[in-house]
Order: C-alpha cells, then structure tokens, then sequence
DNA sequence: CGGCACCCTCAACCTTACGTTTAGGCGCAG
DNA sequence: CTGCGCCTAAACGTAAGGTTGAGGGTGCCG
C-alpha cells in the first residue's frame, strides 16, 4: 500500500461504492482493497500510465473513475492476480472487447479442438439484449457526442428511435468503444469508411453463399443457415486478421 | 540463440531427435529450435537452475535428455510462449502433474481444473515463430497441397525458402486452415482475393499512421509503435468482426 | 479566506524475472 | 591426442512492474 493511503480518513462508515456518480482515485483504492489487498494508488496510476485505463479529469486534473472504469480495474487486476497475463496481453485483451463481462452462463461449449478465436458477441444472440441511452454511452465509452452523432450519419450505427430517445444495443456500444479505441491513435472518419464498406461488401458476399437456404421456408434449413453465418463470419474475421498480420509484420520487419 | 549454437556442425542431415536414446544439451537445443526459434542452450541450462527439469548426468558430469526429459521441456516453453505463464507458476503446474503431455504412454492426464484458452500469436512476440515443412502443414490443416500451391501462388502465403525446403509460420499455417474451413462453405479462389486486397489497404493505412515511429531510429519509441500497431490490428479487427455482424443480422432478420 | 486532506506530475529508484556473457576448465569421440 | 562440445560460477544486462519523494495545485469546509 502507498503511504499516500495510510493519510486517508477514517471515519468513513461506507466503503462500498457509492453507486453511480463517479470517484476519485482515493475513493477507488479503498473500494477496491478488500477485493485486491496490494492495490495502491500509484499502482492504479501506474496502469494509466501503461494506457490499460484512462478516467475523466476534472478542470483541475484530478482522475475521475465511473462505474465503466472501476469495472475495466477489476478486471484488469482479476488477470494479472488469477491468470498471470503481463499487463501488455492484459492491454490487448481488453481493447478487443474479449474479457469484460464475467456473464458466464451455465453450460460452456465444449471446444472441439481447433483453435478459435475467443467468444465474441453472437448473431442471434445480441448479448445481453440491453440498450443504451445515449448518455449511458457516452459515460461508458467516453465518446465525444458528437462522436456519435457523426457515426448515425454516416450509418455506421443506427440507433433505434422509441419514444422521444435514441436507444443503442450492445453491439452498437461496441462499435463507439472500438472506434473511440481508433481515435486515441489518430484513425478518423475517412478511414473509418472504407472499414465499413468493406464489411457491406462481406455481408453481400456471405448473404450471396447462403442465399438459397436463408430463403428457405423450412425453419430447420433455416436456422442451419444462420448458424453458418455465424460460423463464416467467424472463419473470416479470422482469416483477414491473421492476413492483416502478415502484411504487418513485413511492414515491421 | 546463443553464441555456443554457432558452432555446431551445419551437415547433419537429420534435425529430428533419434527416437530412444538420450540426447546431449546441444541435441535437445537443436531439436527444438524449429519449433522454439528462441531457446538456447543457455537457456535449458537456466531452467534447471530454476528447478524445472533435472536430466541425468553422465559420469564426467554431461546433461542426458531422454524422451520425458525433452516432452517436459517442449511443456515448459509452450506453457510459457503461449500461456505467458510465469516459470514459477509452471513449475507449480508440472508438480501438481497438470502437463499436457501428449506424449506420454502410460501416463493418466488427470484434468481437473479449467481450460485454458490458447492465445494468438502476436506481431512480434519474442518467440511465437516455429516454423513448419508442406508436410506438417498438410498433415495439420488437411488442406490438399494444391490449394497451398495456389495460395503461395497468389502471394497469399509465401513461406521461407531454407536449405532447400520451404518453411511456414504459425501465422501462415492458421491462414491456411482458415482457408480449408471457408472452402468448405464454397468460398473459393476469387473470393480470397478480395480479402486479401482489402488487409493489404488496411496493412497500409496503420503503416501509413505510424510511419514515423517506425522509422525512428529510437528503439523504445520503435517498441511502442509496434506495439500500437499489433494493438490497431486487434482492434481493427474486432470493429470489422462488429460491423460485419450488424450487417449480417439485418439480412437474418 | 485559511486550512487541511487529497490530488497532480516527473524523475529517480527498487525488486524480480529471465536470461546471456565470460572465463576457465574438463569429457569423450575420432 | 586433439579439438569440439560440454561443464560451473559469477558477473552482467534488460525489461516489467511498480514505489518513493519533492514540489506544488485542488477543492471543500468552516
């Protein structure tokens, strides 16, 4: 523990999270101690610095961690601590959306031996079927609004209009994290483009293969049918990662 | 690889082990370095410092591998290429005779605990390069030669020419049985192109973006744009993988 | 407005893990 | 009996993962 900490006081009767307005780095640190005994603030200062986290400020620079980030900490701290991982796979796990939440359902599938990529979102099953309101986005991904805004008009999200709100799923929540991910590196909008019509051109490819059975009024053909979906878009991802990687590594080289 | 390597003798036809004799130190070390491009001699003899093997000697005092010995070993360094395991939790591991010995006749592998997910190979990751013949490749992914020909024909994959034979990479191998998975769905010969075409625009765009910390001639700042850009990959990835999804459940719906 | 607890950065420092290098010296096969 | 390959021990190197301390600002309470 830091000595900064041994100063806190102690007359604190909750040291619960008060739930959902954001805290201080202190405030963190002492949430997070029963959970993780060698937390310290210059630890979790430290992990900034490595850029696994990255709070809001206030005007006067203090970190100020939401509920997202608190999360993000957690499980940060629950890799290193239970699976060993060095903080540079911890930083890549996460920035690939692979291990936030711990929604383990009962029944895991049994691998069949090849390798695959880890769990992602499924497509008939669109994660948790939440939504988001914008500002729940916004506070979990960090996005500058406007952000948003130029990605519904661009129709690289969609949004879903009920009631007077805009309402977002999780995979559209995904997608602003990933793109805020970008942004931090200096990929912007043209760029953003090109990845999206790329992946309309796929979609069509995909759709093309599977047309005749996806058509099908046979509800069993059909549903095989999206299953190979999934199963192609997975095999795909895949491929053009792995493609990705060659050209970079020559690059690096 | 250490300096000790440099000098053994270049003409044994045979780099595989002799099946049933115990090895030297240099055998085992040579043995391995197809698929360990980084051990060292030196570095086999630092893991038994650390307690993690101890091979019989001879009377003068020489290192003798036999096959549980070596099969031990090739554990050891997957579990940390791979599993980025600390030594001290693989030395745990091996006590607690959780190996996965696939090797080993006669020994129950007693699983009780949860799998663990095996990790990509990353971009530069300080040995995640075995190297595999056509044979291995074949023999792996199934895939018939002719359409390994014809990848390496389109520049798809390229493999390393080596004393004679050609040799692939991790990378290449899974590209491979990627492609043997999507051709059984009927996506064939044109349609790769197009996925090939699109990670090289993409290869270049994270090129062109960090272009100037490549260059540097400063080895830190190097690191870190090689790390940044195995990061933009993973998440670029995981934002086609998203967007794809989106498009797709608009055709299912 | 003053005080006090809390927070900030930056640079130096520390420990541990994981090896490599070097120096000097035997073992053993041809 | 020669020389390649092996041995030990200790010094050295480098990177990850933090901690410490100096010097100074914030923010809220009374």
């Amino acid at each position: 523990m830091a000595t900064e900490q041994q100063t806190l006081a102690m007359g604190d009767p909750a040291p619960e999270a008060p739930r959902g307005k954001p805290m201080t780095i202190g405030a963190v640190c002492k949430a997070l101690a029963n959970e993780f005994p060698d937390i310290s603030i210059s630890k979790i200062r430290y992990l900034e610095d490595q850029k696994l986290l990255a709070p809001r400020r206030t005007p006067g620079g203090y970190r100020l961690y939401n509920q997202g980030d608190v999360a993000r900490l957690r499980t940060i701290l629950r890799l290193q601590r239970d699976e060993f991982l060095p903080l540079r796979v911890i930083r890549q796990e996460l920035a690939s959306g692979r291990a936030e939440g711990e929604v383990t359902p009962g029944a895991p599938a049994p691998d069949d031996g090849a390798q695959r990529p880890r769990r992602r979102p499924g497509l008939s099953e669109p994660g948790s079927g939440s939504v988001y309101s914008l500002e729940d986005v916004v506070d979990e991904t960090r996005a500058d609004p406007k952000l948003i805004q130029e990605l519904q008009d661009h129709g690289v999200i969609a949004g879903e209009q009920r009631g007077g709100t805009i309402w977002y799923d999780d995979t559209e929540r995904e997608i602003v994290r990933a793109v805020v991910e970008l942004a931090r590196y200096g990929v912007g909008g043209r760029n953003l483009r090109v990845f999206r019509t790329s992946a309309d051109r796929e979609a069509a490819l995909l759709q093309q293969i599977l047309a005749p059975s996806l058509r099908s009024r046979n509800p069993e053909r059909r549903r095989e049918a999206v299953d190979a979906l999934e199963n192609l878009a997975t095999v795909t991802t895949h491929l053009k990662h792995l493609l990705l990687l060659r050209d970079l590594r020559k690059l690096v080289a």
